[in-house]
DNA sequence: CGTCCTGTTATCGG
DNA sequence: GCCGATAACAGGAC
């Protein structure tokens, strides 16, 4: 479920470990994930450094030479840094070995995600309609997104990649109940203010995540984060929390602190 | 055993 | 062309 937060956390683990150490080996476990030849991806690594990484929604970039080792997780993939082969991960697809004995895997439970060597971020964006980055916009280009977006749900606004990227299931429902919206709102009868409110969401909810390296730690119980799962009561009303269906997926709100 | 569940993509109908 | 609904993908968890 990595979602931007995820992702980002990711990125941190990644920078202060896996950059500016030669990559000596590739092992590939498994080449579905792997988006190309595992020749071509081999000969195109090994020997060189990472420099640096850069996220772009729930896309992770690690920069090497003038290309970037793109990495998607889809749904159950994750990245970790270790110093022991025998370490390495149950479910590690790809393994990459540094000269000095360190590996990076890149873990995937399940076989959706994607691998891939990539050229041009920007340009990798633009192919696949990667919108920009939800961390990274202005209140005036959110405005600008919701009117394009008006006639959708306000839940699958938020949700489109290729309006704004890095917000999935959790974390829509999770702004969606700290702007008091409900999820089914169409965005073209919120007022001005509302969407304002919407845009302060996005910006609290992740940046919380983010600050407290939701990888490993809770979020505080004001957060619907928590309740959700079990349809526990609500941590602000003490109503309870109520399960929906959107698009053939599943949602929770609180019926009281997101009237329709 | 069947159901759930996640992100993305394709496809269909409105 | 935009939108929502649906299924498909995969497989571990329950």
């Amino acid at each position: 479920m990595p979602e931007l937060p995820e992702v980002e956390s990711f990125r941190k683990e990644i920078d202060p470990s896996a950059l500016n150490k030669e990559i000596s080996t590739i092992t590939v476990h498994d080449d579905y994930i792997l988006k190309m030849p595992t020749k071509e991806f081999k000969e195109a690594l090994i020997g060189k450094k990472f420099t640096r990484t850069e996220r772009r929604g729930k896309y992770l970039f690690i920069h090497f030479d003038s290309k970037n080792l793109m990495l998607h997780f889809a749904m159950s993939g994750t990245v970790k840094y270790y110093n022991n082969p025998k370490n390495e991960p149950e479910y590690s697809k790809i393994q990459i070995e540094f000269k000095n004995g360190d590996y990076l895997s890149i873990v995937s439970v399940r076989k959706l995600g994607r691998v891939q060597i990539v050229n041009e971020i920007s340009e990798y964006a633009k192919e696949n309609e990667i919108g920009p980055d939800a961390l990274k916009l202005t209140l005036d280009e959110f405005k600008m997104i919701m009117e394009n977006k008006k006639r959708s749900y306000a839940k699958t606004a938020l949700m489109d990649q290729s309006a704004i990227s890095g917000i999935g299931n959790e974390y829509s429902d999770e702004i969606l109940f700290q702007a008091k919206i409900y999820p089914k709102t169409k965005i073209s009868t919120l007022k001005s203010a509302t969407i304002e409110t919407l845009y302060e969401s996005i910006l609290e909810v992740l940046n919380t995540a983010i600050e407290l390296n939701i990888k490993n730690t809770k979020f505080p119980n004001e957060y619907l984060m928590l309740h959700r799962d079990k349809e526990e009561n609500c941590p602000k009303c003490g109503s309870g929390i109520k399960r929906y269906e959107i698009s053939s997926r599943h949602g929770f709100y609180c019926p009281k602190c997101q009237s329709e």
